[in-house]
DNA sequence: GTTCTCATGTAAATCGTTACATGATTAT
DNA sequence: ATAATCATGTAACGATTTACATGAGAAC
């Protein structure tokens, strides 16, 4: 699904400017999706264009125009119609994962800092989550939301529980290297 | 941390032609990262450019040579000093996520077919991290491996729990279309 | 006989981010 | 006064993938 469909998305919710998509993509996607005013604004131009979506210019004092978007009966059927589609395969990176894979490498003390870190993001994660999902609307979003937490604890709970394992390891790198 | 990165990393582990590196990032690095021979035989060429690594070429008869990559003792320094560079953030883009933030516009059944093939491929991937997990050489993958097997299985638990939020949403979709 | 594995490499295309350009208003 | 929010848009840059080019040997 690319930054296009995803916008068609967000205004069958419901009509919105592009800087109202951006704060969207940040308050409800952000957690498997990302987007940058820089792929916003001209995929709206575009999707305009072809059509699937209309444009009303609010003229504000002092400020550009507010152009809200709204999406058109030929813009839902595009959407409805890309959701039809074979689903993209998840795409994962992570540099902490990589990183882990070198830990023998690393200063002894790194390795632990770094997990301590790790928790504390997920912990963090965890606590912005709990509060957002209680005002999320739609089912879909609380679903969406009670994974990601599940996920996250699982993910804290594993590090403590498996953590001496990279520890010993980054040990034994700077034993070796001692010698 | 980039292919160029990675590519220096697993040269730490042992010396490998461009089509061997290739196979341990599908083999070993697979759940958190990607990259293509597009990306890994220019990324190599350079490195080597650079005095990065070595490379010896082996000829074989009917076939181009294998290009034996080996880090030199710069590659090495490089490569530790690329690691102790703040982590970057963990990348996570989700079509099926996605996909479900919309699934009360989605026709009844396709949701529920989503989640149980989405369930069978956690499965999948969890039977072949278990065989996995038990060849591994390190503790660091070992500790990546047992990783990713938690988190799946979380995800499998969290959406058998929970589906019937999807699902109940979906069929509310197909009854306010029907009306 | 068709697919998989081995083996390297380049060029074009894709997709997206970052930085730039502009500037008022509101909250701390 | 400093930062954040509001508001749009373009251009340059970056990283990586896909497709192309080439071809033999082994396995099923």
């Amino acid at each position: 699904m690319d930054i296009r469909t995803l916008c068609l998305g967000v205004l069958t919710f419901e009509d919105a400017s592009g800087y109202e998509i951006k704060k969207i993509f940040e308050d409800r996607l952000s957690h498997f999706f990302h987007a940058s005013f820089g792929s916003i604004y001209p995929a709206l131009t575009k999707l305009t264009d072809e059509g699937l979506l209309s444009c009303t210019a609010m003229s504000q004092e002092k400020r550009p125009d507010r152009k809200v978007y709204s999406i058109t009966a030929d813009g839902r059927f595009a959407f409805v119609k890309a959701l039809a589609k074979p689903i993209g395969d998840d795409r994962y990176r992570s540099d902490f994962m990589a990183t882990l894979m070198f830990s023998s490498l690393l200063p002894a003390g790194t390795v632990s800092k770094m997990l301590d870190e790790r928790i504390e993001k997920y912990k963090a994660l965890i606590d912005d989550m709990k509060s957002e999902c209680v005002v999320k609307q739609t089912d879909s979003e609380k679903f969406i939301c009670g994974y990601g937490m599940a996920v996250y604890q699982t993910a804290i709970s594993y590090i403590e529980e498996n953590r001496h394992l990279l520890e010993a390891e980054a040990l034994k790198g700077q034993l070796s290297a001692a010698e």
